[in-house]
DNA sequence: CTTTTTCTACTGGTTTCTTGGTATTTTTAA
DNA sequence: TTAAAAATACCAAGAAACCAGTAGAAAAAG
């Protein structure tokens, strides 16, 4: 498993050591399996939740996290956050099944020099890690093709919701009526309807129904 | 890669033969280091889509197929159906991130013999195929915590929905209204109506909002 | 070849949502 | 501390969704 705290340095010659987070298993022996026949890649750690993998963080260093967005515990975005705001030194590669712009930008945002899709290849993970590593970023090939389509479309695609905004689109999606929604924040109806609306300017729609499947596909609620 | 059609039989002394489905390239090598070891058991294929997987199998066989539910191309359970219909002496296990009762039930309705999450384990994975092959079933530990709170529930939760309301249900989710349903489809708008009242009420709820939220959480758009 | 399901369509009425404009207070950021 | 953003609130009107009941034609299942 060689996910010991007691790490010697230098125990080759400078491998690039890499942590894995992912709540998967399946997805970890995977990744594993991939870099294990690289000999410049050490895999020193594996977690399946955001909490052990900043735990460990604490007392020991890696070069490289790869992290999956879809963490059971927290957000991998926020995670993300995390690190890039503790450890300026450890490089952080994105990885999800979604290749959707929003997400992969607001994990650009957050400080990641990568992003991938579960179905790269070995060839592809090994590039990233080592472009990376080597103070560069690495975004997968259908990563870069959904980015290209950024100059068509607009720049900053996804509406920034306040707080109460996300409070309220939460309730809609919960079916619930403007009155209702009222009633439970004690705020007049009047006022959710106005938030309603600016919602729906924000994110670009004109009813319930293109919101809450927006909402969802952006990870809002 | 050993994915030849052209298979010995008895090549060693009747290993189990298992085919791999998942469009993710990383869960594939995961789940093939988790078996690689075991002496029992063969991978003799895997592949990223619902339709190479079927096409393999018409002209090959093996004893259990590996099916994760979300794939790129058509719904696991879809293929699962297939599988169930055409190869009755196949079993297929299923995998999937979604630990969701509805789901689950489809599988087993659509002829699946297990089901696994996607963060099983090796023995796990191990003891699933070998009782699914020896004519059992096998559901991950997980699965039957979510399933004996079925007794606690209503035991059928997941509405069919005719076709006809399947494309209706799509075209609500891309935001579109009764009347330019009714256009697109050439029925009359009262005719949608109808079937919007029925779906409703079939799923339960009494808003677009929830409709669309539970429709996507039942991966039924 | 029946029975059942699905798809179709209608009447009529109620509720909720959506749009447009306006405006004060509170909170946050520069 | 001042400017900007967010949260609050209102009026009015039209559009769309929602509810209840009915029912014939077409397709699927037995």
């Amino acid at each position: 498993m060689r996910t010991s705290k007691y790490q010697f340095k230098d125990e080759k010659q400078s491998k690039i050591k890499v942590m894995i987070v992912d709540d998967h298993t399946l997805v970890l022996e995977g990744l594993r399996s991939l870099l294990v026949t690289n000999q410049d890649i050490d895999v020193v750690a594996s977690f399946t939740t955001g909490e052990e993998a900043l735990a460990f963080l604490s007392s020991s260093t890696v070069d490289i996290v790869l992290l999956d967005i879809n963490l059971s515990d927290t957000s991998g975005i926020d995670v993300c956050h995390t690190i890039f705001q503790k450890y300026h030194n450890i490089k952080v590669i994105g990885l999800s099944t979604y290749n959707d712009r929003s997400i992969i930008n607001q994990m650009i945002t957050n400080g990641a020099k990568g992003y991938l899709l579960k179905n790269v290849n070995s060839d592809e993970l090994i590039k990233a890690i080592t472009t990376v590593y080597q103070n560069g970023n690495y975004y997968g090939i259908e990563i870069q093709k959904t980015m290209a389509n950024t100059i068509f479309s607009t720049l900053d695609d996804t509406p920034r919701l306040t707080k109460r905004e996300k409070q309220i689109i939460t309730h809609i999606a919960e079916g619930k009526t403007t009155n209702q929604i009222a009633e439970e924040l004690f705020i007049s109806p009047l006022t959710v309807e106005t938030h309603r609306r600016n919602i729906m300017k924000k994110m670009n729609v004109s009813n319930v129904a293109s919101l809450i499947k927006i909402a969802i596909e952006k990870m809002l609620i």
